[in-house]
DNA sequence: GTGAAAGCGCTAACAA
DNA sequence: TTGTTAGCGCTTTCAC
């Protein structure tokens, strides 16, 4: 509906500046080795046309495209019901836009999306990729890296076996794990339980292992499995009770889950703090913040996760850097002190 | 540092399968008007070359990119604290992968974004554009309109006077908020109450005219200002306590705002919905039905509007369409009865 | 330092 | 039906 007017070209600009079209093309992408007056008669040329470079004709020539697929396997709604993966985004939104790339999203749920994505990647539209890679058994991965295109996980991939050369940023779920346990230990609670998130994802793998670190081979009854949900997170709480009603700390895998467990204790009239300390983890702020009492809760910066990720994938994409990659970055945690433990 | 293989060419296509370069375009695009053994012979060569198309070479002569910009203006973290963004982004994920589109994703924060953005649109990058507007007062829809790029909005323009030629998806909030707040009439509430969103938001304008139509201009002090979010909920209602003892209905302009205000309500020892029934709006799974007691909500469907808004965009892209375009497109909204009204 | 010219890989008239 | 040819708008040697 709308009609294109056409845009002007290399060639109106270089007419209008009376110069040759190379010279407007060194003048565009940077104006190195052009005298300043020419520069600065194409400038106004090119101000004057309201010229816009054709990226179709420039990526022809370059085989650059500016532009870094972001990759998002969701077969649960779940990633979308937090805004962990929105978050994300954002980081990685800005550190693209800071560097003039663009932000391809592809959002995949099932087989024939892996075989598309694979295909786009291929295809050579974008530069690079960031890719979530949510699942152990995810076949995403693999395809994308078959597919030659440099590529930078969000969060350790279950295959990672640390020998190969995947690069990935991840936070340090472990370790925020311990940290959380430990403080617990360190409240005096001797019946520490663990509800855990789904344990086909690292880092809900990663929590029961910092988990682990500190408790070692305790009652395994006091480790339970959850979703990362509210609704898991209340059904995990209720078998705990009544398996252990003489747990005294909680450590939930992820604020969501710390929230459910939080309303099935008030619900048996167990206090938090007093009867039962509850940690969650992520530091989600509309949830933490929010829950009764407020939650003690693991920090992670996702938005800073998402920036991390984009910086590393251009920095592999910069022939000034080539090959010079890191395996993998894990971001430090950071135990926040709220009322509930 | 993955060293890129050249690909194989058309050229190389054609040479392999005897052809000419055309006849392989011809196939590659649809294979109409080709013999089927000379198709058979070049999806052949295509197959062992592994020959994916040069997009960049393609967009340079069609002027077609098979690309969508989604804009999404987000001032404040609040776009992102609430599931709304990722739904909407879902459908529309959807909608264009179904049509083979790409998904170009520009987040802005400020000023400087929106040049940005508006370069980009004018650059001719993409074929159109999805914009969700999300303020009255917001400089970017003018903008991308200017840039002459087709475009879709999410949610009604404020600007948008009903004569210009906006193509927007909206829900109907106002009618549904009629339906609410005559829900709660109907269970014989006198004192209905209505916490408001950010009213530079056309939303939340729509759903505040929606109470005014069936109360019309009943008592002033029943309108308390809220901004989308628990906490302002919650501010809202205990003013509202205060000033309105005797309030026994609350239409709350959003779920979260809901959850707020329910909070202050149980903390007020006022049992819902026996002393006061609440109703919600978005029907935003994850709050309404953790909520204490399960919140009745006004449902929109929010993956179809994004959907909805692919969909109006790519027919408008169509040649075949060209210039159909319906102003704006209203999506119904329904009541979801649970405990709480 | 600047310009001329040769493509990048593809599609779309137009011929055959 | 198939092939030939002329660009799309840009970058980039290579002369000048």
């Amino acid at each position: 509906m709308t009609e294109t007017a056409p845009r002007p070209t290399l060639e109106a600009v270089a007419a209008r500046a009376g110069v040759s079209r190379a010279t407007v093309s060194r003048v565009v992408n940077g104006g190195d080795g052009v005298r300043e007056p020419l520069v600065e008669r194409v400038r106004r040329a090119v101000e004057e046309l309201g010229y816009v470079p054709n990226q179709a004709a420039r990526s022809l020539v370059t085989r650059r495209h500016d532009a870094v697929a972001v990759v998002v396997a969701e077969p649960e709604t779940r990633v979308f019901a937090d805004p962990f993966f929105a978050l994300q985004l954002r980081g990685i939104s800005k550190e693209l836009t800071a560097h003039d790339n663009q932000l391809v999203l592809l959002l995949t749920e099932g087989r024939d999306d892996h075989a598309r994505v694979g295909r786009y990647l291929a295809g050579g539209h974008v530069d690079g990729a960031l890719v979530f890679s949510l699942h152990l058994d995810d076949p995403l991965p693999g395809l994308i890296q078959r597919a030659g295109v440099p590529t930078v996980f969000g969060g350790r991939p279950g295959w990672s076996d640390g020998t190969t050369d995947v690069v990935y940023v991840d936070s340090d779920n472990r370790g925020g794990a311990r940290a959380a346990v430990r403080h617990l230990a360190g409240l005096g609670r001797g019946r520490i339980a663990h509800i855990t998130g789904p344990l086909d994802q690292t880092s809900a793998a990663d929590r029961l292992d910092g988990y682990r670190d500190v408790m070692g081979d305790g009652d395994p009854g006091l480790v339970v499995p959850g979703d990362f949900t509210p609704g898991g997170g209340e059904r995990a709480m209720r078998e705990l009770l009544a398996r252990c009603p003489d747990v005294n700390a909680v450590f939930a895998a992820n604020d969501l889950t710390a929230s459910g467990a939080l309303r099935v204790l008030r619900e048996h009239g167990r206090r938090v703090p007093e009867d039962v300390a509850v940690i969650g983890f992520d530091d989600m702020l509309p949830v933490a913040e929010q829950t009764d009492p407020p939650l003690t809760t693991v920090r992670q910066d996702i938005e800073e996760m998402g920036r991390l990720m984009a910086r590393l994938l251009l920095r592999d994409l910069d022939p000034a850097h080539a090959g010079a990659a890191p395996a993998g970055v894990v971001l430090p945690t950071t135990l926040v002190r709220r009322a509930s433990a």
